[in-house]
DNA sequence: ACAAAAGTGTTCGGCGTACACCCATGG
DNA sequence: CCATGGGTGTACGCCGAACACTTTTGT
């Protein structure tokens, strides 16, 4: 370590990773919590997450205390923001570097864990109070979703790996809080060569079966990279 | 404090914020950089930044340390991105938060101090080796601008009051690393109703004069909120 | 048959694209 | 009078906007 005193009034900080993770299902947005099972904030919905250690690096603790608060693995997860008030932790000063992460909620069962007593997807629309600041994190996640899917072809990761084009849509409109038109939606979409259509139709629904659709994958790398413009004005139909 | 001294072996970590400052100047982009006047990485140039102190917030402290680097007040920072990895400094853990502006150079006249043995404007294209990761936070930083000129009317802050439109289409040029059309680029950004005309000409070009604009703040207000589109393909006449 | 979504055709206007040519000033 | 940028006019094509109507399934 260093042979000088004089910073040693600066390594007293502590930080910690927390995760937003976003999943998609009945047509709302969600987020996954746990309720915190140690002091501060003891029995809180709270943000999966927890000390970074000191060899440690930032994206490995995101990963290993999401695995150790929810079970969830292999989830990729882009850093969001960080934040650092001094007043936000009673222990002293502790600083949460926040990531955030779009996951298909089939694709994983949730268990709690050591650290938290229960893990559950919680309706954006419907937060309780949580833990810490981790109600502004949520918000400053949910800004940034709204504006990626503008730029990049997000619905990748929150739909499952069929998926008509009702669902797309109503992902968009789960997001952005509006409703689109139909026809347009779908030329828009459609024009971007994205979707592989499967040739199969939905099955075991009370009307007209839907097209199956998937993302296509090559494409999907090509778009992220370049970034493209998805704007679409309000509209009334559905 | 807490009562519980179980924690106590993640309170050894300290923090820092660090700074990456644009300006734009003789048609190219530059960086704000200090020499750094302590160890370690003692004499080499690195990005504005210090230790943040144990009861400050971080904003403020970005804000403080760009002052005391560099004599830079005022400037609206913008958070970047966290830096963590367990080895990127030699005294212990330290993440450094990193944040990022974009400023006029004719506003500011840079001065070292105490933390600095010197201040200069660096040239984006031709930077030494930096202290620590700052390479690395220069690019993230420079990825970004290119990425955020795109959906917000960011030339606002880089160019002085009064330019001409060749001003700009320059600017654009410089962060995109690209030739624009003119003719295009400038029926685009009119459009937009960004632009006062002043009714004032160049003086003592060689040339035609070209007409002096400003920036609508008001409608560079709903710009920002809203965020627009600007995008162009490459062209080759400038 | 009827409900409930799925799915399509078309017109209109705006805006990005790609050009070549004229204008004002200093030297 | 010439070099050096400044500053247009415009035809074309694509794509987003705004419409209403037909198709296919389960009940």
């Amino acid at each position: 370590m260093h042979p000088e005193t004089r910073f040693d009034n600066y390594f007293k900080s502590a930080f910690t990773v927390d995760s937003v993770i976003f999943g998609f299902d009945e047509g709302a947005l969600k987020i996954l919590l746990i309720r915190r099972s140690e002091a501060p904030f003891d029995d809180y919905w709270a943000l999966p997450g927890y000390f970074v250690r000191q060899d440690e690096d930032l994206d490995e603790a995101a990963q290993r205390t999401l695995r150790e608060t929810t079970g969830l693995e292999n989830v990729y997860l882009e850093q969001l923001q960080t934040f650092g008030s001094p007043g936000r932790h009673d222990f002293g000063r502790v600083i949460t570097v926040a990531y955030y992460s779009l996951v298909k909620i089939a694709d994983f069962t949730p268990r709690a864990d050591g650290l938290s007593r229960d893990v559950r997807w919680h309706d954006l629309s419907a937060l309780p109070d949580l833990a810490f600041d981790h109600n502004e994190i949520v918000g400053t996640a949910t800004e940034k979703l709204k504006r990626s899917i503008r730029t990049r072809p997000v619905g990748f990761e929150l739909l499952p790996p069929e998926f008509t084009l009702t669902d797309l849509q109503h992902l968009y409109e789960a997001i952005w809080e509006t409703r689109l038109e139909k026809r347009n939606f779908r030329k828009k979409i459609l024009s971007m060569q994205l979707l592989v259509d499967l040739e199969r139709m939905q099955e075991g629904v009370a009307h007209r079966p839907a097209r199956l659709y998937r993302f296509d994958e090559q494409r999907y790398q090509e778009l992220t990279q370049e970034g493209f413009n998805f704007e679409l004005r309000e509209g009334k139909s559905r």
